[in-house]
Parts: C-alpha cells; sequence; structure tokens
DNA sequence: GACATCCATAACTCATGGCTATCACGACAG
DNA sequence: CTGTCGTGATAGCCATGAGTTATGGATGTC
C-alpha cells in the first residue's frame, strides 16, 4: 500500500550501481541488510526489480518501469523538505501583532523600527482583531503580540508593558446637553456623575473587565448603567453616538476615530484614565515578542 | 531523512478530517496510533504541523506548506504502482523467442496462430542471438523459448520439443572438385568420408557439443578435423566457403541463407540428420512457455 | 586449486508501530 | 455546580521491521 522513502532510495541506489555490495556501502548499510529490502520491495510491488542470475545484476522491466517514479518521489520528498523549512524560517521570523484599533499615535512604526533593528530578517504582520477579544488574538494563539486595553482578563496569563496613559473621553452627540455644558466649563471637561444617568454603548458581553471597564463600573457605586446598544468596533460606535443610542468613553488616542460629523468627544473627571499596553503571552519565551516587548518599554519611557 | 508513505497518508487524512478521531477510523488505525505517527513526522520534519490548541486542530503554517507535497507524493506513488502493474502484465503476456537463424520452414507463423488461439493477448517477439550461444538466449534469461539444434549442451535444463529433422548438407564453393563428384553422384550427393580432409568451418568454441555436432565428429573415428575458420552467422558462412577457407554442413532448411553466388549445397551420406527443436528451460512453468512447446509439438506432428 | 567477488541465508538485537486501557480537559446539559 | 461527552495525550504491552555479524555457495581469476 504505502512505501518507505528508504526503499526507494534503496532502489535507486542498486539501479545505478547494479551491484548490491557498492551500493550498500553508498547507502551505509550491510549488504544483507540493502538485499533483505530490495526483496521486501519486490514482495510488495509484486514483481522482482532486478535479474541476479550469472553473477550480473541488471534491472527488470518491473524495475525499469519502477525506476523513473522511485525519482521521482525522492526528489518530491527533497522539495517537501525544502519547502518545510522554508516555512519554519518564515515562520521563525514572523510576529503577528494582533490590534483592535489602531494603536495611533506612531507607536507602530517607532515598534517596528526598534524590532527590526535589532532583528533585521523580522517580519512584523499587522492583525485586526474584534474588540470582543479583549486580548487582541493573544488567548487563541492567532496574534503573537498585541495592542490590549488594560486591565486585561485572565492577566496572569499575559505580561505586559504600558505604552499609553490618558484620561477617558466621553463621546457625545453634538446637540447633547452636556456637550454646551463642557464648553461652559473651564476646563471644556463633565464629571462622571453627570454621566449616570445616561444610556452607554457596551462592548460585548464576551470582553469580560473590559466591558466592565468602559462602563466605568468602579465609579458608579454599584448602580448599573444603562445600556444603550452593543458596540464591536469604532464604526459602529460613531453610528450609535450619532444615531442618539448613547454616549461612550473613549481613549484620548481613538477619539480621532469616532469623532467628525455629529459626534464630539470632551473629557471626563472623575474616572480613571486608560492604559494602553502590549501584551504577550507570558509563557512565550520567543525572542521576537521579547524584543518587540522591549521595544514597547522603552518607547513607552521616552514619549511619558 | 526518508518518510513512510504511511506518515503521509496519516498527515494527509488529519489534515482533512482536523480530527484525530475520525481520521483515524477512516484509517482503520485507533486513535492513540494515529497521534504517535503524527508526532513521529513533527519530529522528522522539526516543526509542528497541527495547532492542537482550544479543542480545535488546525494546520500550522508548516503544516500547509507540507500538505500540497504529501498529496503529491502519494498521487505520485499511485501512479508508480500502476506504472508496474502495466509493466507485469505487459511481462506476463510476453513470450521472447529467441533464434539463431530463422527457423523458416512456415514454422513461425504456424507456432504465431496456435499459440494467440490459445492466449489472445499473447505478444510473441522474436530475437536473433548470435550462434555462439546454442541455447540461443535460454541459458541467460533473455529469451523465454527459443529455436535451438540438437544435441543442446546442459540438455537436461532445457526441455524440447523437435519440429524439423533434415538430412545434413555440406557447402562447398561452386569450382570445388566435390561438387562435381556429387553431380556425378546418382542421388547428387557425396560421402562424409570424402569430406574427412576437408578444411572445415566451426562454430565458437562456447558452443560446446553443437560445434562437435557441425563437425560431425561422431563420424570421423577420433581423427580431429581440420580447422579453416570460425563463423557465427549464416553471413559469415557464406563468405568463407566462398573465399574457400572450408566446408561447413548445414541443415536442409538453412540451406537458402547460405546458397547463392558462387556457394552450393549437396546432401551428405553417412552422416546424423539434423534435428532443430523449440526449446524452454525446464523449470519455467510460465502458462506461455507451455502454450509455445505443445504447438511445437504439434506442429511437428502434423508437417512429419 | 587456492582465492576473490558477490549475493543469499541464518540468528540475533533493538527500534518501530500497532493495540487496549486510562487520563486530562474543555464544552455542555441538567 | 456537577456529571457526561468528546477529544487528544499518555502508559504499558507485544508483534514486526530493519539493522547487525557470521557464514554459505556459486562464479570467475591467477
Amino acid at each position: 500500500m504505502d512505501v518507505h522513502g528508504r526503499d526507494l532510495r534503496y532502489f535507486a541506489a542498486v539501479a545505478e550501481e547494479l551491484n548490491f555490495t557498492r551500493a550498500a556501502e553508498r547507502l551505509f548499510v550491510s549488504q544483507p541488510a540493502l538485499s533483505k529490502q530490495i526483496r521486501m520491495l519486490e514482495k510488495q510491488v509484486g514483481a522482482r526489480l532486478f535479474h541476479r542470475d550469472r553473477r550480473v545484476v541488471r534491472l527488470t522491466v518491473v524495475g525499469e518501469a519502477l525506476l523513473p517514479h522511485a525519482r521521482g518521489m525522492l526528489a518530491a520528498w527533497e522539495a517537501a523538505e525544502a519547502a518545510v523549512e522554508e516555512a519554519r524560517a518564515a515562520e521563525l521570523h514572523t510576529l503577528v501583532i494582533g490590534m483592535s484599533t489602531s494603536p495611533g499615535r506612531g507607536l507602530l512604526p517607532a515598534l517596528r523600527t526598534r524590532l527590526v533593528s535589532r532583528y533585521p530578517h523580522a517580519r512584523p504582520v499587522l492583525r485586526q482583531v474584534n474588540w470582543a477579544d479583549p486580548s487582541a488574538g493573544l488567548a487563541d494563539g492567532s496574534s503573537d503580540v498585541a495592542f490590549v486595553w488594560l486591565p486585561l482578563p485572565d492577566g496572569d496569563r499575559y505580561r505586559h508593558a504600558v505604552v499609553a496613559q490618558e484620561p477617558r473621553l466621553v463621546a457625545l452627540p453634538q446637540g447633547h446637553p452636556l456637550a454646551a455644558r463642557a464648553a461652559a466649563d473651564g476646563e471644556g471637561a463633565v464629571d462622571f456623575t453627570d454621566l449616570l444617568d445616561e444610556p452607554f454603548l457596551a462592548l460585548p458581553s464576551e470582553a469580560g473587565p473590559l466591558r466592565d471597564y468602559w462602563l466605568a463600573l468602579d465609579a458608579r457605586d454599584d448602580r448599573a448603567p444603562r445600556i444603550g446598544g452593543v458596540v464591536g468596533s469604532a464604526e459602529e460606535t460613531h453610528e450609535a453616538v450619532a444615531n442618539g443610542q448613547g454616549v461612550a468613553l473613549l481613549a484620548t488616542g481613538n477619539a480621532p476615530l469616532v469623532v467628525r460629523d455629529e459626534v464630539i468627544a470632551v473629557p471626563v473627571r472623575g474616572i480613571s484614565p486608560s492604559r494602553l499596553a502590549v501584551a504577550a503571552r507570558r509563557d512565550d519565551e520567543r525572542p521576537l515578542v521579547a524584543a518587540y516587548l522591549a521595544a514597547a518599554a522603552e518607547v513607552a519611557g521616552t514619549t511619558s
């Protein structure tokens, strides 16, 4: 049914040498071992492959028919090994960077530069991940490193470097009463207490603690928020806010993605700032991953 | 270094099913056996082929790279098996018929007809063999059956059916004194005793007893013949006789190949007739071979 | 006739590939 | 929250496979 590549190799060697002893030497096996394997192969294909009469070894008609196929398969296996090696090398040098929205702030080019200067063969690949996965692909292995919002669910499975810490804003429709109040405020800001009764746009429930974080549950004293809708991307958030379905907290760096047309964003007093981090799986020790985290720590140091 | 075809088959099956248990069922092996073999293959190529995390099995990049090659090699092996099968079938139906000179006498068509009527798939192939091999290729296996002159050296290794028994002639140059004597003879023949002192053309020494036979040693009473030269074909014999190098005994059926231009042939009294037979190796039991010998026996019966 | 060459055989060892039984773990239903 | 199911990994066992060395037997060679 199946054939062992070794047998084909043996067969091709004997077919070339037409001498079992020399072929065995070339193959670094004993002559009886070679004889036996050829016999096995003959038994398997159900026909003699070599005439061994009268001190001469020569191919039979069947052997003649098999030889080119055997050579072809040996070459095919070499090609397969080469392809595997290539894929392995490519994989070794590829770093998949997950992100739910673009981190912006000039982070990607800065990190890319640092990574490539350390590992010239590195090929960073960006991967967009739905907001429903707060680990941005780390959890299911589809990303090697990721831009995530802290706090991260299952936080002890990951290590991270914070790359940005910014006040959170609230996105409001342009004609909202609070928009006017912020304009009148000395800092152009609003208090979170003024937002307590507003309907909020929430992340999908799969987001876990992150959903709570962007609803600022910790600043609500156990009073449940009103949920105006569920959003899974910046675009959806913009639409929902503009339509008056609710308001939404935003990281400063993400404001440009949501604020346009009928939607504005104003700072919120009385809630903790957002923290954007680069994270990786804790058990992932690959050099490229470590280098990216190190680069993130450096960048945070220089920009803070 | 080498792969076992089985491992590729297993790999392809798992890659299709993306489920070890189902793939194992399809392959008629137990699930642990399959798991183990896949692990072995991964160890051999030096890279994971499947991600098995989170209850899902899916191909890695390396696995993706290997899969088409694996499928290609499996297909290649099937093609190889088909080629072998075809060669085997062709060989099974091929009968190589050795002959040193054409047996003539309408024997070939008669035997061919009988063979094909018994085995419609049979493909008789004619093969010309030098006179140096009196077995006409039977000894070294290059012929399956052969037209031979009796007695055959190593006669017990072969079985045969006599297809022609004819007086022997002697080939003479046209102007030879014995030619005139034969013309004067009532039967147009000469006595072998008249030839005893003539130089004879002999077969190569490898021909063994056949050489002695065509020198008619048994009719010489231990007196060594004079050897005028060694000949390996009908053409050489003609030339040598025409040039006066010597005379040569001939089977009646072979006379047309030698007699022309300056060479004539006349019957010889006092020596045994020649016997042409179809022979095969005694241990060769193949039906086609048996059928050809049987056909030869029949034909001899009808023509004698 | 001793010798060299070359393939086949014999007897043995150890790795390989298969099996069954069982475990570990996530998903899911009650 | 707990029992069950589905799925892959692990453990232990056994038959076979593929290698070894030693030797035999046939065929040329000097």
